[in-house]
DNA sequence: ACAATAGTGTCTGTTAGACAGTATTCA
DNA sequence: TGAATACTGTCTAACAGACACTATTGT
């Protein structure tokens, strides 16, 4: 007797910044189990198309959203026998970062909907499908982990952005003030970033920034 | 038409510290695909009797070598259409640590070999299963880097040792030398140890130590 | 001129790392 | 008494963080 095969699925946690708050983008579920509920963007690997997990992820964002995000990394795989109705499951938990910029045009349009997670996931709806509420608070607890010693936090910006808007980004992000000052010294030092003109907007303009590519990794942490 | 369901399976890559140098514990397969070539402990996901991934990695390593590992946790999933010849294959790849002491005996008996990789994974021998050559390096750079943060290394040690002992473990899996006089005050400002009497061997005798449980992150970085 | 935001210079307390020196065992 | 290992005290250079100050725009 071969035993039954698990589910393989793969699931992203796709976050945004909206005025400084941390938020997640869940659209409601067109099938049984749970018909209605909120759910991470995610579906079952497609072996005859996905190449890889990362590509199963990248295929349902653009599948769903029609679009490709700017930042994806594995969280983890969530697998066991109750997670899913249907029976023992695997769920490969992705984390995307996008500026909200690209996602408030796709609310209401694809069901898509932005909820706030500045203060964790006790604040979501009941109705979240699965152990989705899981998975959120993990991905939520590797950026943040990663945050400090990373320029993961520059991917809620547009392409171009001033040293400002960057720290506005990482307080949202680690929930903490930092002194201006200081946080500029340790970006410039980093070398992760390369001058691209000038933004303005109210009082002084300020040079433009944008990630250098392929780098990611401060030497020291930012807090 | 439903597509067909991937493999899911686990992949234990067990550590251990053989006279400071890192090892990996790999055993022959004893079947096809890759009958003869050296692979990871590990197996199908048994959706009738393992409640989750981890225990479908604990399970593997009591059915195949009868012990519970000091450490276990996820690295990731490695999750593509190439990976195994059999067909679209993902593999939650866990990382064991154990002190050699628990593998030493097992050796020979389950045809296990401790494989010295303190070189990184060139060293290891041509005829290695599927992917498990990357499956490894993915490992042993997840301990690496959360070693110099964390008391992951203690893994590598019997339940009690000295804080000498400690510093040439870290010293094995980070690479580089560390003062042993400020290694000391790291160790004991962590509050990560606890007194466990004394140990003798040639010297002045040392006071010997046990992790403290549950606690295991440093706030400031080792090196 | 003033409000608003961007950016600089400098001081200070803390800490990581270096290193010299002391302590305790065994042969 | 000397070799071997464990452990302690202290100095210094580097750095994180605080803060006062200057710069550049729009109204």
């Amino acid at each position: 007797m071969t035993p039954l095969k698990p589910i393989l699925t793969v699931d992203v946690v796709l976050l945004t910044l909206v005025q400084g708050r941390l938020h997640v983008a869940l659209m409601p579920r067109d099938k049984a189990p749970y018909q209605g509920h909120w759910a991470l963007v995610g579906g079952y690997v497609h072996v005859d198309e996905d190449t890889d997990s990362a590509s199963a992820a990248l295929r349902t964002l653009k599948g769903k959203l029609h679009f490709e995000p700017r930042h994806l990394e594995q969280v983890c795989t969530q697998a066991n026998a109750t997670r899913d109705p249907r029976g023992w499951s695997a769920s490969i938990v992705y984390l995307a970062l996008q500026p909200v910029e690209v996602l408030t045009p796709l609310t209401d349009q694809a069901g898509l909907q932005l909820f706030d997670v500045s203060g964790g996931v006790a604040g979501l709806p009941d109705n979240l499908a699965f152990d989705h509420a899981e998975l959120i608070s993990l991905a939520i607890a590797r950026l943040q982990a990663k945050a400090a010693y990373s320029t993961l936090v520059a991917y809620f910006l547009p392409d171009v952005f001033t040293i400002p808007e960057l720290q506005k980004a990482y307080e949202s992000v680690l929930g903490q003030k930092m002194n201006a000052a200081n946080f500029r010294r340790k970006i410039l030092e980093s070398a992760q970033f390369q001058l691209a003109g000038m933004a303005h907007s109210t009082g002084r303009p300020a040079q433009a920034y944008r990630l250098v590519p392929y780098l990611e990794t401060f030497t020291r942490a930012l807090v």
